[in-house]
DNA sequence: GATAATTATTCAAGTTTCTGAATAAATCGG
DNA sequence: CCGATTTATTCAGAAACTTGAATAATTATC
């Protein structure tokens, strides 16, 4: 099954680094490489850059995030167009949102993996998603804003 | 994408085969084979086998019939379990069924492709499937009949 | 803007998958 | 049971995929 001797296939390499991702805070390809050596599969950084692609992982800040990947569902590239502008209050951030779509912002929170987020509540143009604490709200607004200012391409360039 | 030169990929030949074989009435591989080829897709015998395999299709008396797939529902395996007596009326078919399994049984009947059926309504132990006529309802009661009957077995091996 | 760091791409194996032809196995009709 | 039909499997060649090393391109840092 896997076309090489590293061990695992592609696919449970792919969800291994979704995992790690989500867990581990990695800031570079290089990083996700000694990640997965961790973990007993080796593997180049070409490979990983190529897995990141597939994946859609984004890179926002020096983080990479696991996005939302469910056919059917709004991804995280709604989120520019969608958000107005991100506050966080202690543990809460309160999202503003254009009208209606505060529940496919919301969803697409919901969903991406490593965004410290206990839950979300979407009204009509307004989403709260609360964090577990302050500093985790203060990551969680960042890490939107970040989203929504420049960087709405993917890690990768998925051929 | 195709390992040889017949036009299309696996993919999308398989998808063309389950809509063949919803849309005409195909009772041997060669029927399929014949009916690909109308559709400018020319494959052996043994690649529709494989197909068939794959795709879980059924074969029902004298014809093939292409089966719910999605994971995390149930499959046109269950209905020999649940299904107690079927019995048409009108264009109304009317299936008694395990106490509790009405709804899972009318999911699947929703979901098998090429069966005549217009909608259904579930209860506890009873499910009504209405079709656009007599005949029709006749039958799509003997097809379920057939599948409770003896054959559970797929019509591929698939591996 | 130059340099360093990071990421993407090209290239060339090695591996797997896909497929048809041939053939074996199973099923059907009598 | 026997022959015929239908379906599954084996085998081998070809296409496609996967991957690492090397390298190019991009991005960040100063």
């Amino acid at each position: 099954m896997d076309a090489t001797r590293s061990g695992v296939d592609k696919g449970t390499r792919q969800d291994l680094i979704l995992r790690l991702i989500s867990e581990k805070e990695l800031g570079t390809q290089q990083d996700v490489v000694a990640a997965l050596a961790e973990e007993g599969v080796e593997v180049a950084q070409a490979t990983v850059s190529r897995d990141l692609a597939e994946l859609g992982v984004l890179k926002v800040g020096n983080r990479y995030l696991a996005l939302p990947h469910e056919p059917g569902s709004a991804g995280i590239e709604v989120l520019p167009s969608f958000i107005l502008d991100v506050v966080p209050a202690q543990n809460t951030v309160v999202i503003h949102t254009r009208d209606g779509t505060a529940g496919a912002v919301a969803s697409v929170l919901d969903r991406v993996r490593g965004l410290r987020i206990v839950g979300t509540l979407a009204g009509q143009d307004t989403v709260f998603a609360v964090a577990p604490d302050n500093a985790a709200a203060a990551e969680v607004s960042a890490m939107i804003s970040d989203v929504c200012r420049a960087r709405t391409r993917p890690a990768g360039n998925a051929d």
